[in-house]
Formats: structure tokens, sequence, C-alpha cells
DNA sequence: CGAACGATTGACCGGCATCAAACTCGGTGG
DNA sequence: CCACCGAGTTTGATGCCGGTCAATCGTTCG
């Protein structure tokens, strides 16, 4: 996955102060404030990451949310007895680390799944007592609420498919999902690199890895896919949906409504 | 359940402007500024519902977020083909209609359970041009962040819940967290009145009606539970941890981090 | 009382997890 | 260059949890 050119620079520990005039996310982003003014901007660390590279893990302190510039990263959580799920991907333009806010510490963990680079929000830029830019942090925290938002009507498919739909059609709404993402991101919809192994795939669609494996072969046999490891092309988003949509099978009984 | 005495007044349909200085749930919503500037509350509209009645359907304009008073609520959701999920229940002090915020439309269906009260609080509550009162603004911006957080986080257990345990798992995981809300809410947490039909229960944790059932015998069985219709009892909270901690069986298998 | 609805219990079976083994691919070292 | 290794992926065989179907019971309401 070295699909984005960017320039790792030395500094990855420390964080450098944003360059937002110039990121290609400033449109969702919730510190960057449309009406030029950019007071508290300073607080803003940016950073770049390697794949494999975690940025923070679950429980330590809130220190703000990230907003991804470029690059995949996954969040996971684990429980007291060491089970772990994935609870979400990230993709460029997208917010992590909300789950922290209200109670002090994060709730997930965050990994980067490929070379990426990210921002740091403190939840400090969004507050603070100076009457003469409370207008401009309003601005940033309704950018912010929106983003909340839609985070919450995603988990909110996300648990519906997860309740109510069975492994092929969980697996047909994911690769949905992931086009629709990828396509926002400026990339190809109908020809995805996917940044994730099967093994996290099936922890987030809560299958078997060897279930996920065989959709994998069997949606290629079926002409829905084309599978070169994780190079997918797929021929007819429609098709999927339709799988979805459970025209498929005994799904489709479970909660009818007259 | 008419556990809550509440004054139920003949003038469902208009609702009317919200008394916040008596609200017993004044210290967890977002309107009410605890540094007692209340400009904009004029625009708050407090309602009473009747049991079965809908607050509003999914899919609709997007009107302002709802704060609950008392009584208890459900989301839910249903897509094209008529399969319906129940997506989450909602009981007094907490929130519900952010997931249209970001969208300009509620994507669940929200649903009375019970004689109740709330309040609905416009999104221009947040905002507008106004100088003067801009940081009182962001201050009920910020508590709206915090709930919306913590709906986040909450959102998160639930995926983990319905990912990763079985049946029995999460039936015990249910029964916890309507305890520790009802705690929340002023209810003994031991002594549960249910406020949902074994089908609303079912369909909200992603198993069959007949399963539920069984798990409530089961439980009863194994004095985990005093079940009498929808009245619960609940011997020891420790026990049902203990289960979803999931010494129980083969889950604790699933996915091992060393 | 009978109808309607929700809840319970039993019998059956299918989808998916589990177990087990082979295969692919990239990296490493002799 | 090839043998070797390990992680990730694929494929096959088997078993069980929980969904489905069906019948009964209890409660409420017309």
């Amino acid at each position: 996955m070295v699909n984005n050119n960017i320039v790792v620079l030395n500094q990855e520990r420390s964080g450098k102060r944003a360059s937002c005039q110039l990121c290609p996310r400033k449109a969702s982003c919730p510190a960057f404030d449309q009406a030029g003014n950019d007071s508290g901007l300073e607080r803003i660390q940016q950073r770049t990451v390697r794949a494999g590279e975690e940025i923070f893990a679950a429980g330590t302190d809130f220190a703000g949310v990230y907003v991804v510039r470029s690059g995949f990263f996954k969040s996971s959580l684990m429980d007291s007895e060491g089970l772990l799920q994935v609870t979400g991907f990230h993709f460029p333009g997208e917010l992590f680390g909300l789950d922290g806010i209200d109670g002090g510490r994060y709730g997930n963990s965050v990994q980067a799944l490929d070379t990426g680079s990210l921002c740091r929000i403190p939840l400090e830029f969004f507050m603070g007592r100076d009457e003469a830019v409370a207008a401009s942090r309003s601005r940033a925290l309704m950018a912010l609420v929106r983003l909340m938002s839609r985070a919450v009507a995603r988990d909110n498919g996300f648990i519906f498919a997860l309740a109510r739909l069975n492994a092929r059609q969980r697996f047909a709404a994911f690769l949905l999902d992931v086009a629709e993402r990828m396509g926002n991101s400026g990339y190809d919809r109908n020809h995805l690199q996917l940044c994730m192994s099967r093994t996290e795939i099936a922890n987030y669609l809560g299958l078997a890895v060897e279930t996920v494996s065989r959709l994998f072969t069997q949606f290629q046999g079926e002409g829905l896919l084309d599978v070169q490891r994780r190079d997918l092309r797929i021929p007819s988003l429609e098709a999927l949906q339709g799988i979805v949509r459970g025209t498929d099978e005994a799904a489709a009984r479970l909660v009818k409504v007259g």
C-alpha cells in the first residue's frame, strides 16, 4: 500500500505545527475555519506514522481527537479477558478518538494500517475563555458535532448489519462501505486496494477468518468480485447492493412489517 | 410502568416552553447553562407523550435533538425491504436524534414505550450570529459534544457485544446495561421494571424471540434472575458480569491475544 | 366467552464456527 | 539460487448454537 506520495519527515515522535492551508482534508476538518480565523491553530499537532504504529492505546488519557490526512487506520477494543474486536476503520478525512471526549480516556486502541499522516486536535482548541474568538470556536464545535453525528449514523448502520444480516450480506455491505469511503477519499470505487488483512475484516464483521476467505472465493466465482490478494475489482456495485437487500434468502423473513 | 408521577398536560401536540429550572435532568442537559445564561431557551419545546406514540419517523427532516425528561423510548431503523432493527433504548437524561444532525434527516424512527416527557432542542439553539451569547453557545455545544461522545462509546460497546458475544452473554450484557442506566436514572439497579417487550429485546440483541424467552427461563432456573413478566429482580450483578466475561464457554477462545 | 397478542416450550435443521491441513508468498540465510 | 521458515490465506470435514416452524399457555380486551 504505497498509493499516496507522502513526504515522510524525520520528526515522527514530536509532531509539528499543522499546515492547514495546504491540507487536502481541510474541507471536512473541524479545525479549519472557513472564515479564515486561525486562532488556536498552534495547538494542533501534525505527524506522520508508519504501518503498524499505534497512535494510542485503549484506556490512555484523552489528548484530543484525530483527523486522518492520509493513510488508513483501525480502531480496536479489547475487553478484560483479552477478547479483541475491530470496531472500525478510518479513512482520509475521517475522525477518530471521539469516544474519549466524555470519559477522559480513549475507549479504543488505534493503529496505522499503512504509512499515513494525521493531526491531533486537543479539546482545548474548542474551548477557552477568550470572548473574542468565541464565535470561531462555536463554528469549530458545530463542525465537530456534525462529524460526530455522521459517526453515530454510521455506527447505527453497522449495528444493523451485525444484528440483522447473515455472513454473505455483511460481507457485501462491508465491500460497499469501503468502496463508498474510498470514493469519498478520491479513489476509484470499483477498484480497491484493501488496506486490511482477512483476519481484520473477519474480526470487524464478527465472522471467522475462514468464512471471510470462503466469501472472497465465492464472490469471485459468481463474478461479483475480481480478487488478487488485496487488490479488488468490483464489476457491479449494484449487484452487491442486491445481496445486502437480501432478495437472497431467509433473512428477509426475519422481521417483515406489513 | 407508571413509576413516574408526571403531570400530563392536555396540550400534547403543540408543546410548551421548557421549564428548565425545575427539570430533574438539567444536570445532563446540553440546553441548561450552569452559568445561568438562558438566551435561546424559548426555542426549546417540551411535550408529553403516551405509550406507543411516534416522536418522529426515519427519513423525516431533522428538527432538533431530543432530551428524555422521563419515560422510556426506543429507536428503530428499517431498511428498504422492511427489515426492522431496534437500534437503541433511551432512558431519562439521555439524548436521541443525534444521527440526524449531519444529514438533515433522522436515520431512525423513535417511539415512546411508556408515558413520558421530553424536550426538543433545535439546532439553531446552538448557533446564530449574536456575538454576545457566543460563549454561552460554546458551552452548550461542548455539552452536546460530550453527550455525543458518550453515545459513540456506548455504540462501540454494543458493536462489540453483537460481534463477539454469544446469545447468553449478549443477554447478560443487556441486563447489566439496563440495570446501570436505570440506576443512573434514579431507580433500583437490582429491581427493574422492563419497559420493552420480549420481541423488542430480541430484535435489539439480534436474536430470535424464542431464544430470549429461553434465556429468561434459563437464567431464572440458575438463580441469576427472578422474573415475573416484566418485573425483574437481579440477585447478583456480579454473576451477570461473570457471564459476559465469558468464563463461560467457547467464546473466550475466539480471539485471544498473548 | 372468544379473539388477539405476547410469551413459553419443544423438535428440527442449517449457517457458520471450529478443527485440521495444505498452499502461497515474501524474506532470510546457507 | 534454492531450502527453509513463518505469517497469511485457502480449502475441506465436522459439530453446535441459535434460527425456524409449530403448538400451547396466559393475559388482556372487545
